[in-house]
DNA sequence: TAAACTAAGGTCAAAGAAAGTCAAAGACAA
DNA sequence: TTGTCTTTGACTTTCTTTGACCTTAGTTTA
């Protein structure tokens, strides 16, 4: 397993412990699963954004701290958030990190988040000029998202 | 025996090993087969297609993988059959008669059936270029069902 | 109390580790 | 011999890991 997956599973289950904050310190985390600290920042930086629903706090200096918030929404809230926050464009690393996100967090089911990055999928878009395709992708998703029944 | 063909048999024998999830790495493959890389994504494209019922997603960068997934025979029948007459191309009609025969047939579920309208809709491939919609369509319906689980 | 020290976390770019693409060349059957 | 299927390899793109260097916030100490 990729470091930055143990990472990123082990804040999941310090929110899923703590009720959806956790506050970790960045060099004692690092050197607790064995990895430089930065690695710390780049899992925070590519999957606990706010588009993926999080909020990422954090102090420099003695008795610094970074602390993770999960947000909570309501599921139709979460929805009308995420469409909000695609814009006109999505790339497929994002549009993956949207739906593992939603799924984990309980707004889409497994199943309807597979079907969506299905249809939101490189294969998918294949026949679709590259420079439009993060465009095509962003309406797809949007709609399905609308057309989901909370 | 070509090389292609030993590929595509070590897929399947893993395939059949594993239940239907076959999880690879592209170059260890490769030079276990004594092939170059390339010819991996050969088979692939030329031999496990969505026509032939199977789903392939990957990840590169470290940690990268490639997963090859078989569609399961319960739903093998209905869903290949409609899976090769769609073809290269899907116009809206055709993809609503399509949809709505599932959904009334029992084969899809109401919310999925809506759920897969939404992505095949005009408003969904607003942006791709006319002359290309319906194939654009095709792929996506195609890559959708095989995603369903029925 | 201001300067110096210590204890955090942040940034960024380079290197590494995969997989993807594409077109040219080769093999082979009709 | 022509068109289709295979094979190959050079080049591209994406994702991850690492480390050197930077900034900020407390804590000591002259």
């Amino acid at each position: 397993m990729r470091i930055s997956d143990s990472v990123a599973n082990y804040i999941l289950e310090l929110l899923n412990q703590a009720g959806g904050i956790a506050e970790i310190q960045r060099n004692e985390l690092a050197s607790f699963l064995g990895c430089v600290p930065s690695q710390i920042n780049y899992v925070l930086t590519s999957r606990f954004t706010p588009e993926q629903g999080y909020m990422v706090e954090s102090r420099r200096g003695g008795g610094g701290y970074i602390r993770i918030t999960r947000l909570k929404l309501s599921k139709a809230d979460m929805i009308m958030h995420i469409i909000n926050g695609i814009g006109d464009a999505l790339d497929p690393a994002t549009a993956r990190a949207i739906l593992e996100n939603m799924a984990g967090g309980g707004v889409l089911d497994q199943p309807t988040a597979e079907l969506i990055a299905a249809a939101l999928s490189e294969k998918s878009l294949a026949a679709v000029p590259r420079e439009l395709r993060d465009t095509v992708r962003a309406m797809i998703c949007k709609n399905m998202l609308l057309a989901t029944r909370v």
